[in-house]
RNA sequence: GCCCAGGUAGCUCAGUCGGUAGAGCAGGGGAUUGAAAAUCCCCGUGUCGGUGGUUCGAUUCCGCCCCUGGGCA
């Protein structure tokens, strides 16, 4: 439940680069460090579980020995983890970069993640598992309804915000009332995204809508020949429960459920293509709401020299 | 060739006792404050197969034609 504030701001511009699943991202960056000398900081949420590469479309070991990659594999698959975790260690990552006198390029389309970067969080704490677990249990047997009801006489301002069927957000709040007392509204009203933790430069690439879903059905396709099922099966081999965070991640959960499945698993590549590409829809929703540059997947020189001469300026 | 059942949204279908139509899925838009690849919210005009007829009015009733599936020859 400690949480150290998100709120020192390090000097000097901080490039990142969005996109979408399987818009361009990763070749791009590998391509631009043939013109500077970064370092990527991988911003994305199932990439910084240890095993599971094929599914999340990890950059390769020949790629990271190219590139040096952060903030891949560093987390166990059934260890709690969330935003503000993440970004005090790409704080982390920043740091020791600019140390060595390289740049470090934020790599991702993980939103939230970037968001608490570079702007920090409510300076709300991580809530005990075993407070959320309780209140999990409630909604089983007392109903989500209850649950919002609930909320309503606890903190009537963000319950009058969250619909009835936002679970996850009603049992955040619920718990962060519960474990300090303080209405998550409350918290969130003197945060509001308005500090900026980072002077950056928000780079982003996308693909055309038909040629993205192009791109993300054969990507999928890939990832089946490179064994994603049997990358999930090692897993669960392995203990690794399918209940965990990142077995719940697109793809991965589709797999799970066509190996439990006791009917007849049709179709799951189709399934899984299906939640790829509404994932880089949600993924636009949140870019269009970024200040985005928007840059040609493939302009390579263009993009360093924007870089660049950002860097120059500060 | 004859008989039957169908032809309505991208798909599967519902429906209109005659007043030009609506669900699911697909798709699209949005939200997002320590689970975020998560979780949620919103969005349905389409020659109702074609063409004649009856009618003030036809997607709806009638005739013919076309297409699909099934049955009989």
């Amino acid at each position: 439940m400690v949480s150290e504030e998100l709120s020192t701001a390090p000097g000097g511009v901080l490039p990142v680069l969005v996109g979408p699943t399987a818009s361009g991202k990763t070749s791009l960056a590998l391509a631009l460090a043939e013109h500077l000398p970064i370092e990527v900081i991988s911003c994305d949420s199932v990439q910084v579980y240890r095993g599971f590469d094929i599914g999340s479309s990890k950059v390769t070991a020949a790629e990271r020995a190219r590139v040096p990659h952060h903030l891949l594999d560093f987390v166990s698959p059934t260890e709690p983890f969330n935003a503000g975790m993440w970004a005090r260690a790409a704080d982390q990552a920043i740091q020791t970069i600019r140390a060595a006198g390289r740049i470090p390029l934020v790599v991702g389309g993980t939103g939230l993640y970037l968001r608490a970067l570079l702007h920090g969080l409510a300076p709300a704490p991580e809530v005990p598992e075993e407070v959320r677990d309780a209140l999990e249990k409630r909604v089983e047997t007392e109903g989500l309804g209850a649950m919002h009801a609930e909320l309503m006489e606890v903190d009537p301002a963000l319950g009058k915000r969250l619909p009835e069927g936002d679970r996850q957000r009603i049992v955040r709040a619920l718990a962060v009332f519960q474990a300090t007392g303080q209405r998550l509204s409350e918290l969130q009203n003197e945060h509001r995204f308005s500090s900026e933790r980072y002077s950056s430069l928000v780079l982003g690439v996308t693909r055309e809508r038909s040629v993205l879903n192009a791109r993300i059905n054969a990507r999928v396709l890939e990832m089946v020949d490179m064994g994603l099922v049997q990358e999930v099966e090692s897993l669960l081999a392995a203990g690794i429960p399918s209940d965990c965070r990142p077995m719940q991640a697109t793809g991965y959960r589709q797999v799970v459920e066509m190996l439990t499945a006791a009917g007849h698993p049709e179709e799951w590549v189709e399934r899984i293509q299906q939640a790829h590409r509404r994932y880089a829809k949600r993924q636009m929703t949140w870019f269009r709401s970024l200040e985005v540059e928007w840059r040609e997947p493939d302009d390579v020189a263009g993009v360093a020299e924007r870089i660049q001469r950002r860097l120059e300026e500060s």
